[in-house]
DNA sequence: CGGTAAGCGAGACGGTACGTCATGTCTTAAC
DNA sequence: GTTAAGACATGACGTACCGTCTCGCTTACCG
C-alpha cells in the first residue's frame, strides 16, 4: 500500500523557509516565467523533490511563500480592517490610497502579478488565489459597507458585495493590465463618482 | 543598420493564414500553456523558423491572429459604436450585456484570457494587447459619454476616461479573476451603482 | 574546479549498451552521416541528454560503441599477438590477409571507416582513433619485428616503428581510399618487396 | 520540357571564380565542416542557387577549386615529372622531400584533408577525388619505376603500381592519420628500406 | 537503545520544447 | 535565361526544464 501523502511530522521547516526565500528571489529578480523548480531547488539548498513531495507545481510554491509573507508582514500590525471614523469617504480613500502604494511596492508587484497571471489561465490556482488573496480584503469592505448602509449612509437596498466592486476593480484593472497610471488624486475620483453616481445629482 | 528585417513583400499569405488558424485552433483546443510554437508550425504545415521569421513569440502569434479572428467577424457586421438612443441607462445595460455574451463564449474566452494573463507578466505585450483590444473599446464609452455628458445627462465636470470604468473594470474582473458569477442582472446592476452612486439620493 | 563532470557512478549501464547498439546497427544500416544524435537516442530508447552527458559529439559515441565491440568480441579468442613460428615472411603474409578479411567486412568497415574520416578533419578526435585503434595493432608489428631483428633475420639497425609501416600502410590506403583492389596476391607482394627490396639482390 | 542541364554558355565566369576562392578561404579559414553553401556563397556574393544549379554537393565545390588551385600555381613551374638523372634513390628521396614540403603548407592540408576526408565516406567523391589528385601523381612514379628497371637497377618482373605504394602509402598514412611525425630523415629511410628491403643482405 | 523507515540532498534518467542553423527548392526582379 | 536575393518546408542541433527515479545520509520513532 504505498501511502501517496507524506508525514507532515517530518517534515524539514528549514528546507520549507529555503524554498519560499528562494521562490521570492528569484521572481523578483528575474521574473516569474524565468524562475524554475530546478532554480529554486538549486538556490535553497534543496533537492528538487523536496518540492515536488510539497506542492503540485510552481505555482503552489509561489502562492504559499507570498502568503507566508504576508503573515510575517502582518504580524506586527495593527487591526486589519477598514477605518471605520463615520466618515465612509474619508476612510475609503485613506485604504485605497494604501492599496495603491502596496501595488506599487515591487516586492508586491512581482509575486502577486505572477500569481494572477497564472490564475487567470489556470482555474484551480486562481480560484485558490481569489480565495486567499481577494476574499478576505473584499469581506472587510462588505463589513465597512453594510456597516454605514445600516448607518443610513448608503442605500438601503445596496448589494455590498457588488458595490465593492466600484471601487476595487477599477484599481485592480489599472495596477494588472497597466491600462492607465495609478494615482491618490485617481483613486480619490473614483471613490466620489461611485458614492454619488456619474449623472448629476 | 543592417537590420534582420525579412522582406515582408515576399510573405507567404497562405502560410500567415495557416499559423493563424492552427494557433486559435490549438488555444481553444489544448489549452494556451500546451500550445507550442512546434505545435503551431506542425499542424499549419509550416515551418519553425517561419513562425520565428515574423513573430517574436507564441503570444505574438496568438495576439495577431486573435485580432485577425475580430476583423473577419467585424467585416459584415453594423457600426461598431455604442448606441446612443438618448437613454444613456438602457445604452449601456444593452452593450454591457452583449460584452457577456462574448466574454462566455469559448471561442473568445480561451485566446482572450490567455493573452491577458501574458500580457499581465510580459509588459510589453500586456501594452500591446491594452491598445490592440481594450483602448479601442474604451474610446467608445468616451465618446458615448461625452456625448451624454454634452446633453446635460451626466455631470458637467465628469472625465468620461474614468467614468468608463466603474462600468468596465467590474466585469473584467469577474471575468478574469473568477471572483463571481457574471449574469445580465449584475451588469443591470453595475450600471444602477455607477449612474446614480450607491449613496441615498 | 567546478567541473560539469557527472557522477559516473550513477551512470546507466543499459542506457550505455543501448546507446552502443544503436549507434553501431544505425551507422551500418544508414550510414554515416544520416546518423543523428536524434536517432540514437531515439532508437537507444534514451533522452538526448544522456548522449550529451557522457559524450562529446557523434563520432566520440561511435568509437566508444566500435571499441566496446572489439572487446566484446577479443573476449573470447586467441592471444592478440602476431604468431611466431621463426618464418616471419609466413608469419606476416598469414596476419595481412586476415587483416584483409576484416576489412572486407562491411560490420568493420563501415564504422571505421567513419571514424577513420572523421579523425582526419577532427584532429582531437582521430588522435582517439589512432591511439585506441591503430596503436595498439602496430605494437603487435613492432614487437614482433624488434624479435626477428634479434634473431638475426632483419638488418641489426632496422627501427622496427618505420619498417611496419612498409606493410601496413599500402594496405591502408587501398582500403580507405579505395586506390586498388585488396586481395591476398596483392599482400603477399607487399610482404615480398619490403622484406628484400625492390632492387635486384 | 524542363531542361534539366543549364546551358553552360550563359554561365557566369565571375561567379564561378568568387566561389572557388570563397570555397577555399573558408576552408583554410574555419575549417570544413564548419564551410556551409550558404557560407560560400554569401562571401562570394552569390545566390544559393547559382551553387546548387552548377555543383552537386559543398565537397564537389571544393574538389573543382582545389584542382583549380592546382592549375594555376602549376602554370608556371617546371616539366611536372619525377627527375631521372639514373641515380634512383636520390631521385625519389628529393621528390618525397617535396612532397613532405606540400603536405605540410596549410594551403595544401586544408583542402586535401578536407577532400579526403569526405572521399572515405563518400564512395563516388572518393573515386573522383583519388582518379583527380592521386592517379595522376601515381602514373609518374610508374613510369620512373618502370624506366629504372628496364634500365635493370630494378628487379625485372617488378609490379611498378605496387612498388610505388612503398613510397607514397607510408607517407600519406603519417600526413592524413597523424600517426608519426613527417621529416625528411623519416622519408629518406622510407626509400632506403623499400629499395633494398628490411632483410639483411 | 538499536533497527528501520521516513525525509532529505543530489542528480541521472526519458522526455518535450526551445530557438538556431543549414539544407535544397522555389519564386521574384533585375539584367 | 542566368543571376542575386531570400522565403520556404524540413529536420538536426545542443540546451533547458520537466517530473520521476534511485542513491546514500541523517534523523526520528518504535519496538
Amino acid at each position: 500500500m504505498p501511502s501517496r501523502t507524506p508525514d507532515a511530522g517530518r517534515r524539514s521547516e528549514t528546507s520549507r523557509r529555503a524554498i519560499y526565500a528562494a521562490a521570492l528571489g528569484l521572481v523578483e529578480e528575474t521574473g516569474y516565467p524565468k524562475t524554475t523548480i530546478e532554480g529554486i531547488a538549486a538556490r535553497a539548498g534543496v533537492g528538487k523533490q523536496t518540492i515536488y513531495r510539497w506542492w503540485g507545481s510552481k505555482a503552489d510554491v509561489l502562492l504559499e511563500a507570498f502568503l507566508d509573507l504576508g503573515e510575517q508582514q502582518a504580524a506586527g500590525e495593527a487591526a486589519p480592517g477598514i477605518p471605520d471614523t463615520g466618515d465612509l469617504a474619508a476612510d475609503l480613500k485613506l485604504v485605497l490610497r494604501a492599496t495603491v502604494d502596496n501595488l506599487l511596492d515591487p516586492r508586491f508587484d512581482g509575486p502577486a502579478r505572477a500569481l494572477s497571471a497564472e490564475g487567470l489561465v489556470d482555474e484551480k490556482l486562481g480560484r485558490a488565489v481569489v480565495a486567499k488573496l481577494l476574499e478576505p480584503n473584499f469581506d472587510l469592505y462588505v463589513e465597512r459597507l453594510r456597516s454605514a448602509r445600516d448607518a443610513g449612509q448608503l442605500r438601503p437596498d445596496l448589494d455590498p458585495r457588488i458595490a465593492l466592486e466600484l471601487f476595487v476593480a477599477p484599481i485592480a484593472q489599472r495596477w494588472l493590465q497597466r491600462t492607465a497610471e495609478l494615482s491618490y488624486g485617481y483613486t480619490d475620483t473614483i471613490v466620489d463618482y461611485a458614492l454619488h453616481g456619474i449623472a448629476p445629482r
